[in-house]
DNA sequence: TGAAGCATGTAATTTGTTACATGATTGG
DNA sequence: CCAATCATGTAACAAATTACATGCTTCA
């Protein structure tokens, strides 16, 4: 079983199923919202990545036997090892934004037309982050919750503090570039 | 010759030749720092794109017949067209972050460790930005440049000014959870 | 003068994306 | 009960990443 070196889809995955076992659809819907803002995963690789990876040995598969026969997979004691080892380590960072307004305004594109298009798109979605956060900390707010909850729920809630940050300076950027005469 | 859909990294390569022609070895060099913080390629993709571009008839072709034999690429009016057409159209946008730092937290990794790792990152990352700035204010602040600089850098500029902002969100973020006890 | 490291490409492999299909549910 | 839409998956295609090669400079 040749040690393919993982990707962070792998990780994505890996981490969602950490927290319960499920099926690629499953997985695809935990994944939307918040995480797919600064990670996406395309349906299809819920397929295709979950299969490897059960093939490699960190999931496990089971089909249902009758009806729609669904798959559903759970991390295996190997998994977790692979999903702490590369949580823990401190290798190859990277930070890459992907932004098409921006690389539209870098290579030459009019500022307040790209504005016009952005500001409303991130006020929308910072708006969206703050409605998540309050509900988030609510219920967190609930001692007897807070106490169980896994590390990943915690992770989840800072990686949304960070989005509002950054939301709200893109809302701030953008708004320059509109009023631009 | 059949219409595909052009990639962002089809738009970069473009929007450089649209400064001025070049050989993929030098699109590569001018797509480093600044650019690829926010949309990475890769240099063999300057190769394979500049290659599938030219067959479109985006591009021009042209070898030294003596030497190396590199070939120098040139945007055609059909390319600026492309170019011009995409910056000028307000469609699918597209905004993710690729933050293996920020997925790990998300995950459920140690926040302080992770913070270990990104906030001398961000700190270094924040100061290059700033001392880029410095730099290309003082040229567009010589009026004659400034009069003939092309859109593309003015964008460059404002692009820059973007990162700075989230560069200093990151050390804010990062900074406040390396003190988390 | 030889090693290191840029410059320059191509090929192989892996990923990611798009397209296609079809069964189940549910609101109207 | 029928039209959306959600759920579920596979297959084909395109793009990106990694590996492999090798000629040129340059500096110790």
């Amino acid at each position: 079983m040749a040690k393919r070196r993982l990707t962070p889809t792998s990780y994505i995955i890996l981490g969602l199923l950490d927290l319960a076992p499920g099926t690629p659809y499953e997985l695809k819907s935990r994944a939307a919202s918040t995480l797919r803002d600064f990670w996406s995963v395309k349906h299809a690789q819920f397929y295709t990545e979950t299969e490897r990876l059960a093939k490699e040995g960190l999931l496990s598969e089971e089909r249902e036997s009758e009806g729609r026969r669904r798959k559903t997979y759970a991390i295996t004691e190997e998994g977790k090892e692979a999903l702490a080892d590369w949580l823990a380590t401190t290798g190859r960072r990277e930070v890459e934004v992907r932004d098409t307004g921006m690389l539209k305004l870098f290579l030459g594109a009019d500022p307040a037309t790209i504005a016009a298009q952005e500001l409303p798109a991130h006020r929308a979605k910072l708006a969206e982050y703050e409605e998540l956060e309050r509900s988030a900390e609510q219920m967190l707010a609930v001692s007897s919750i807070s106490a169980v909850a896994p590390k990943a729920v915690r992770g989840a809630l800072l990686a949304l503090k960070a989005g509002i940050g950054h939301e709200r300076e893109y809302v701030r950027f953008w708004s320059a570039l509109s009023e631009e005469r």
